[in-house]
DNA sequence: TAGTGGTCTAGACCACCCG
DNA sequence: GGGTGGTCTAGACCACTAG
């Protein structure tokens, strides 16, 4: 038996980016393309390595990479194979405007508020600051195709970051926090739903006791600090999670 | 400054656990049990290495597993620092038997239908099966403190597994799956809400028209074959999803 | 038996961070 | 400038799978 190989891959050693992951993107450009079909074998490591001038560990770093993704499935004795389809993303800490942006919605927001208030229990403890002690608080009201899809209420810690009223209508909440230099690291989620109380059926566009999806996150930075506490609420009619994952191997 | 250094290392090379799992397991002990105190800087790589009798990659490739289990940071420059707490479980394929079991509530099941149906076009672009061939549809009310919590309807290929009522009702499907040699390993989920219907209200002690949240998972083995199709309601009331989840680094 | 991935070694040079 | 992690090499032996 032969095999196809129209793959073309090479490595730029003048490159600053790294070799595995030069080839990692390679591999991964010809699955996604289709260049490299489900379930055919990616030819042995050695061999690879040899087509290419690299080291057998470079090659398997790269490899590996696609593993941990979900992309590629090794077996002993056998091969290493593309995984039949159906993998995309394996469950980002998703933003909900980078979601909307990313489905071409074009998201708006208007922020309802954002002061300061002395923290609740509730919010003193996700965020580990005394109870009573001043934290931020930002409340917006997100749109997609200029209907209200969310109201997020956001507790952050006092001087983490600048959050200006204008900044926030042009962008995520996360992406700010990125571009101010904070590394999140993980975060606790909480998904569940209740029945909408006139108030917030008014906000919607909902009629009171309609299902409401809810969210709660506590947001961590990679010194284990809590950078931002919130409760979101949404419209279960407009808007559902969406999500890949991948078995603990 | 001098490190606290209580952390007791050592491999066996005569064990077949290979090396770099071992003191993968050590660390992670030692940062469980809080030897290894949230901050703390594990050590230079190179003194490790040398103190276990170990080459660098492999410390390395120690190391590396706890990264990817969001449990150390790596600093350039800096060192390897246990993360500040936090972390628990980076959400895991969850089974709402094992969830409620976990939580010591000694789950129970009815099974309401276990039987052979023609496929919908929704079961079946979902298991990749021909509209209108024979699958596998259980149907289950889930119990928790003698109460229903939540209606489990899976559809599954025919011929993947025996599915005897009597099992059914004694443990959850992925854990008869795993048992069957069935490597589960990516599964697509969509988490929403609505309101319950008078049926459904009725079946789950609800009233009709109240919040129940929805999900719907298809689950893929390593091979890319679908093994199985959920789509499930839970009641708010009693329920909701909870996970840890690691930012792409 | 032949071929595959899984593990491991003992070095090396570089990029980055800090004092 | 000294120390850290990030990358890379060129080998080696083993465990598992298949035919």
């Amino acid at each position: 038996m032969d095999f196809p190989k129209p793959l073309q891959l090479s490595v730029d050693r003048t490159s600053p980016v790294p070799l595995y992951f030069q080839l990692s993107q390679q591999l991964e450009a010809a699955i996604e393309k289709g260049t490299l079909t489900p379930g055919s074998l990616l030819g042995n490591e050695i061999d690879l390595a040899n087509r290419l001038g690299l080291s057998r560990p470079t090659v398997r770093q790269a490899i590996q990479a696609l593993v941990d993704k979900g992309l590629l499935v090794r077996r002993r004795g056998v091969g290493t194979q593309v995984v039949h389809s159906q993998v995309k993303r394996p469950l980002e800490l998703s933003s909900l405007y980078d979601d909307l942006e990313a489905a071409g919605q074009k998201p708006a927001t208007t922020v309802l508020r954002n002061t300061f208030e002395p923290a609740t229990a509730e919010v003193a403890a996700a965020l580990g600051v005394p109870e009573g002690s001043d934290v931020h608080l930002v409340e917006r009201l997100r749109y997609a195709h200029g209907e209200p899809m969310a109201r997020l209420r956001n507790h952050l810690p006092t001087g983490l970051l600048p959050l200006d009223t204008e900044y926030l209508e042009g962008t995520g909440l996360y992406r700010l926090m990125r571009g101010a230099g904070i590394t999140l690291h993980s975060a606790r989620q909480t998904v569940g739903a209740r029945a909408a109380t006139a108030q917030e059926a008014d906000l919607l566009t909902e009629t009171e006791g309609a299902p409401l999806l809810t969210m709660e996150r506590t947001t961590f930075d990679d010194t284990g600090r809590a950078v931002e506490f919130g409760s979101h609420i949404y419209r279960a009619s407009r808007y559902s999670f969406e999500f890949q994952l991948l078995v603990r191997p």
